[in-house]
DNA sequence: GAGGTTAGAGTCAGTCGCTGACACTTGACA
DNA sequence: TGTCAAGTGTCAGCGACTGACTCTAACCTC
């Protein structure tokens, strides 16, 4: 089946026209979403690696061969969350006002989907878990280097984005792609700064990012000795 | 046994004082190198998911255990060269001018290294096919993964060095990171740019990474359009 | 409401990456 | 020359993941 964003049977069963998806689909997407709450949960209590998928399906009560289709992989769990957060983050980017710079629409960007991150979670995990797992994330060699390529598809999609709002060719101009090169690093940084702090807070990692971004410019003047 | 760096027995057997290493030594060397090549060679033709370690061995004619003695996994057979560029640049940064900014020492460093690059690896395997090899791990989402991560570590090595040179405190001054995080973004562009190209020559990186170094302040620019 | 269709889940067997334990061979050194 | 141990081989096993097949129950049609 070639399965849409959200399996909808529209204008079919019944007499109601337009029905919320049906009991087949309501009851796959619980067994997902147990699966990634099982699976979150245990990543973060006992480790990523330490954690088998058998452990996994155990919670749930559901055969292994069920976890792999619905998650490509042991990783594809951990970053079910970052996903909808990037999403969100891309959609905010795309909204920003016409008359901002790159930057400032960037970092307007990022801010706002910080604010807005915590409703789009809950519906699924519980906020605190998605903060630890986070965590986990930039805690595990393996899955830090996922996040690391994942981050850098981002920054394509991004710079498209970028280049549309300021009107230059991205097959031209290498500013977009220089630009949200330089603001993915500073947002790595950040990440990984709050990753390593005690304060799991969204109001924490908040903080950090304007920081570290008002760092931006300064750090790239000639001589720091004469700021 | 805790192999160091070249495993030379100093001043130990015959009377001769200073000798190479043992033939036991010599033959360790000749395994591990003739398995690198082999790994490389399978990996940038037949692609490295579809190279089976089993594969490598036997192209060696040796047991997989010993495989697994040499390298820690089949990844690290793949970043055995890129780790001995990275160390050069390392050094290449620690040796640049102290007058220079932090800026214009990563450029000329990394020119540099870009530079000396050949001497160093031909040792082991011909230039050519790392240089395949660098673009096979750009077009390997694995790889490219652990790619990535491998990068952020370079980076805190970097920033620690950027701020000893500038005579910053790390841990206080965020300035290092950020610069260092801006600058390996610019840079991981240009390896992503030239591995999508068909020019696979050293002068061809050389160039694009000159080309794109020189971007980095003008996209950071608040108005693109009066530059 | 009966009956055919099919999506989702279970079972099983097998591949591949990787590890621990143990035995063997052969350089290294006294 | 004999002892030691580094480097290798063999074997058994775990964990992630896949393909092929079967079964069940939600579904759609009539």
């Amino acid at each position: 089946m070639v399965s849409r964003q959200n399996g909808w049977e529209i204008g079919r069963n019944g007499v109601q026209g337009v029905t919320g998806p049906g009991l087949r689909e309501r009851k796959k997407q619980r067994t997902r979403d147990a699966l990634l709450r099982a699976a979150l949960e245990l990543f973060t209590t006992k480790g990523y690696e330490e954690t088998t998928v058998d452990e996994i399906v155990e919670a749930v009560d559901v055969s292994q061969r069920t976890f792999f289709r619905h998650f490509a992989g042991k990783q594809e769990t951990a970053f079910a969350m970052q996903e909808m957060v990037e999403e969100r983050f891309v959609r905010a980017l795309r909204e920003r006002p016409a008359d901002e710079g790159p930057l400032a629409a960037l970092r307007g960007a990022v801010l706002g989907s910080w604010d807005a991150v915590g409703e789009s979670i809950e519906a699924v995990v519980p906020v605190e878990l998605h903060m630890r797992t986070y965590q986990m994330i930039e805690s595990t060699p393996s899955l830090l280097a996922v996040h690391m390529r994942r981050s850098i598809e981002m920054e394509e999609q991004i710079a498209g984005v970028i280049a549309e709002r300021e009107g230059v060719d991205l097959a031209t101009d290498p500013r977009p792609r220089v630009a949200v090169a330089a603001f993915s690093g500073v947002m790595r940084v950040t990440g990984r700064m709050w990753g390593a702090g005690e304060d799991i807070s969204v109001e924490s990692i908040r903080a950090i990012t304007e920081t570290y971004l008002d760092h931006l410019g300064p750090a790239l003047a000639e001589d720091w000795r004469e700021r």
